[in-house]
DNA sequence: TTAAAATGCAATATATATTTTGCATTATGT
DNA sequence: ACATAATGCAAAATATATATTGCATTTTAA
């Protein structure tokens, strides 16, 4: 399933999907494949895509894989 | 770091490892590891575990990994 | 409408989560 | 104290997230 809310928080910041990745330390490929649903990302990585983003665990990636 | 927060909730719906490891569909030592904060579970399992414990992300998993 | 940037997509390679099995240690109840 | 259940621990095998590279397609801005 699309993550829907990861993307719009991303583009709320401005920031492309390299940026994000840079910032949270993977690569485009990686964001580009969680936020179309392709991957189920580490708890890890998941966390540091919130902080980057300024949300939360339950804001972006709650009820994504019921 | 030792996810405390997950262990607690277990044991107050007096479940043990086992039990719910079978509830989320893994194995009692991925769920040992989890708790142990030895393993950096997958954003599926970490839901599942979430829904079979009657808490949400952030109240188990967030904060885990700074 | 073009050029460049951003994103999608696919194959192979690598790192790591999870399984499996077995045994050691600790907790629990009697 | 004893018996049993629950948990810890460790090695090898397997599944899967992530990296890497390259190119196709779409978006964006001028």
């Amino acid at each position: 399933m699309k993550n829907i809310k990861m993307k719009v928080a991303r583009i709320e910041r401005d920031m492309k999907q390299e940026d994000l990745a840079r910032a949270v330390g993977v690569t485009r490929q990686t964001i580009g494949l969680i936020e179309a649903g392709k991957y189920n990302p580490s708890l890890k990585l998941c966390i540091a895509i919130c902080k980057a983003l300024g949300k939360t665990l339950d804001e972006l990636f709650w009820e994504e894989t019921p």
